[in-house]
RNA sequence: GGCUGGGUAGCAAAGUGGUUAUGCUGCGGAUUGCAAAUCCGUCGACGGCGGUUCGAUUCCGCCCUCAGCCUCCA
């Protein structure tokens, strides 16, 4: 039995689908005006293996995952502005990266990818139905604001209470609103500024309604899983249940995921604090399949530091799986039983162990490597069961040579030279020239290349 | 100030009221012309102080300390 972690109750829970038909799951995406950073791939990689997993569990058809794309607000204006471009220029070129980045890292697509621009009605649709029950006012200045007073269950996702955010120093006086607590629902425009016709006149969509009008339009009023960012747990997800909550008058979600933070030097990685690193840098320099993998060897929920020495040893990780598969012949029909592979779906049911679960791998990985020269078949078994497992993590799908003598980039020696000195190697190998044997593999381990001499022959990857 | 979540061996990272996490690293051995890879063995842990218990890293309390949210942020 699957169990997750709710941040509605804070605590592990038996997952149970509201149609095991038609299991659910919505995430926050990203808010296209940049590109992306880790924190980002961070939240793309997590609820790609949950995508994987409730795949896994109730099968691929039985299971919707939608992932929105936020396409209009007040820093894509900004940005738009600064470019000298228009916001939907912007927003289309920035899509197409992430969806760069998103292949780049093995991401399953998700169902659909709704665009906030491309779900304007209903978005009004709910505005309106929540200004004619009274749950929302339009100001003065053409603004529409929810009433969070309103809302009896404000602040059971976050654990706030209403009297502590208004006595908060930090919640901004806005003259418009009736309560320093509520939060805008449209938000009318400045001229020059891109904007929708509403009963309320032009403007623009706050940034909540958004994730409320498209997860009840693409997956029903009252849905399984919603996830996205620890940072979205206040105000925005906070937001959304309040909105939809009262709108439909529907339970919104069953169940809250947040994955935690990327830090940087033991501090949130974050654009405000303009210590990000982009998705598209670090993959100059570490290959994609290794920025996973360093993301699943940590637990969705625990912070995650990024630094070389990390990603250094998420590479180490790696070469050592795929080398464990490397000259076996996987089969892709092996049954999936026994002991390894009990431990590592006990691992993915507790509340997506991915470092528990790539335990496992590496426990496979050695009896591969223990049965390989004894014991083929049993090999064959293990290797098979090992890439079988590693599918749900999205990782070790590559040829294993590939992986291993994958290098970034063109610089340095070309396998074909590599191949030819390993061949001359070869050569006066036969006649036991040591000296020049070594010579050649110095040459090449300067290079980066390692050489590993074995009966079947002389393998190489680089480091 | 209010609210969250952490502090595990050199590093990374799970987990548990009493039994090996795991990976990298270190040390010893096998293998190898020497290496690399692999295998075998091994050193090394649970922030501090109390409490509950036959027994706590694991439960409770207090303290120290780190990060986060309370404003845009994945």
């Amino acid at each position: 039995m699957l169990q997750i972690h709710n941040n509605l109750s804070r605590q592990k829970e038996t997952f149970q689908p509201i149609d095991p038909k038609n299991v659910r799951l919505y995430v926050c995406g990203m808010t296209v005006y940049d590109y992306c950073h880790i924190g980002h791939a961070r939240v793309m990689v997590v609820f790609d293996v949950v995508y994987r997993y409730l795949c896994h569990l109730y099968g691929k058809e039985a299971v919707t995952y939608i992932r929105n794309v936020t396409d209009i607000d007040d820093k894509i204006i900004k940005r738009a502005n600064e470019n000298g471009e228009s916001f939907v220029t912007l927003t289309e070129r920035f899509i197409a990266e992430m969806k760069v980045d998103e292949a780049a890292l093995s991401i399953l697509p998700p169902d659909q990818e709704p665009r906030a621009t491309h779900y304007m009605q209903e978005i009004l649709d709910m505005i309106q139905t929540l200004v004619d029950s009274g749950m929302a006012y339009v100001a003065d200045n053409g603004d529409v604001y929810y009433d969070v007073s309103k809302f009896e269950r404000y602040g059971q996702l976050s654990g706030k209470h209403l009297e502590d955010l208004r006595a908060g120093e930090r919640v901004a006086v806005d003259e418009a609103k009736d309560d320093p607590v509520d939060f805008v629902l449209w938000k009318s425009a400045k001229p020059g500024e891109p904007s929708w016709q509403s009963p309320w006149g032009e403007g623009r969509p706050g940034w909540h309604i958004e994730c409320s009008a498209m997860s009840t339009c693409c997956l029903g009023n009252h849905f399984d899983i919603h996830g996205g960012g620890l940072d979205l747990q206040f105000p925005h997800h906070e937001n959304e249940i309040a909105q939809a909550e009262a709108a439909t008058g529907e339970k919104f979600v069953n169940v809250w995921m947040h994955n935690g933070f990327v830090r940087i030097n033991e501090e949130k990685m974050s654009k405000s604090l303009d210590n990000f690193f982009t998705i598209r840098e670090v993959l100059k320099v570490y290959d994609a399949e290794v920025v996973r993998g360093f993301i699943i060897n940590s637990h969705y929920r625990s912070p995650l530091n990024y630094s070389d020495g990390n990603l250094d040893e998420a590479k180490n990780v790696l070469t050592t799986l795929y080398t464990a598969l490397r000259g076996i012949d996987v089969n892709p029909d092996v049954e999936l039983t026994g002991e390894w592979v009990d431990k590592f779906f006990a691992a993915m049911n507790d509340d997506f162990n991915t470092p528990a679960a790539m335990a496992v791998l590496f426990e496979l990985a050695s009896e591969v490597n223990k049965a390989r020269n004894s014991d083929m078949a049993a090999a064959i078994v293990s290797a098979s069961q090992l890439k079988q497992l590693a599918d749900m993590l999205g990782i070790l799908q590559r040829e294993p040579e590939v992986f291993l003598q994958s290098g970034l980039g063109g610089e340095g020696i070309s396998n074909e030279q590599i191949e030819q000195l390993i061949q001359q190697r070869l050569d006066v190998r036969k006649n036991k020239e040591w000296a020049e044997s070594d010579r050649i593999r110095d040459e090449l381990k300067a290079q980066g290349i390692i050489l590993e001499d074995s009966v079947e022959g002389t393998t190489w990857r680089r480091d």
